[in-house]
DNA sequence: TTGCCGATCTTCT
DNA sequence: GAAGATCGGCAAA
């Protein structure tokens, strides 16, 4: 099976995004492989982007966002949540896709051993169901174990842990992935940029959460 | 099914 | 010092 290549990403991400869609990541460790098949994106844009993380300028956080396409960029959010994006556009334009949730295709106990926090304390059993493995950005983080140190990670390389890999040409050709279009989820700016991509129907995909200022 | 709440800590103002 | 590209639990409807 081939890689993406990084042509692929050096483009807008808002052309990227709905592209990624049926894409397969996959994350290699001493544990194993899981990969998701991915089912929901956000594009998120630089400096005419307001909800966008590179909207200010560079920092010491979002630096990878600036570099060249195909890249991850990972951030730690709400003090214990991890989020993955792609990086596109070529180094020095800041653009990137966040990658909101996928289907489990490889992996499965892995993923859901990752996420064993959900159990039934009397059969040990896992009683979460199989859409819910990575169906948000930080459960998808915790099936596949990204965390600070994939940062910056290459994923079009075959050497790397990281790695994205083509849709089935079946599933585009044939109609099975219809995208659905609408407003990003959990963003205070910019909220009616419809720059969230999904595959229609599909239950992995997370519900859409309007942002909520919380007061302390 | 919807909506609020707390947890928890990094990043930038 | 405040807000945040979230999640899971619980109460209310």
């Amino acid at each position: 099976m081939d890689l993406i290549p990084r042509e692929f990403f050096d483009r807008p991400s808002q052309e990227v995004a709905p592209d990624l869609l049926g894409c397969v990541l996959e994350h290699e460790t001493a544990e194993g492989l899981v990969a998701v098949e991915l089912t929901e994106v956000e594009a998120y844009a630089g400096e005419t982007d307001p909800a966008s993380h590179s909207y200010r300028g560079r920092t010491a956080r979002n630096g990878v966002m600036f570099g060249p396409p195909g890249y991850a960029y990972v951030y730690f959010t709400y003090g214990m949540h991890f989020c993955v994006n792609v990086v596109c556009m070529p180094a020095g334009i800041p653009r990137a896709v966040l990658l909101r949730a996928g289907r489990v295709t490889a992996g499965e106990d892995l993923a859901r051993r990752r996420r064993a926090r959900w159990r039934s304390e009397a059969s040990q059993e896992s009683i979460l169901p199989a859409r819910d493995l990575a169906r948000g950005p930080a459960r998808l983080c915790q099936a596949l174990a990204i965390d600070r140190t994939q940062n910056g990670l290459d994923v079009c390389s075959a050497d790397g842990e990281l790695r994205l890999r083509p849709a089935d040409p079946g599933l585009r050709a044939n109609g099975a992935i219809e995208v659905a279009v609408g407003p990003r989820v959990g963003v205070s700016a910019a909220a009616d940029v419809p720059w969230r991509f999904w595959v229609a129907g599909d239950p992995t995909v997370s519900a859409y959460r309007l942002h909520k200022a919380r007061v302390r």
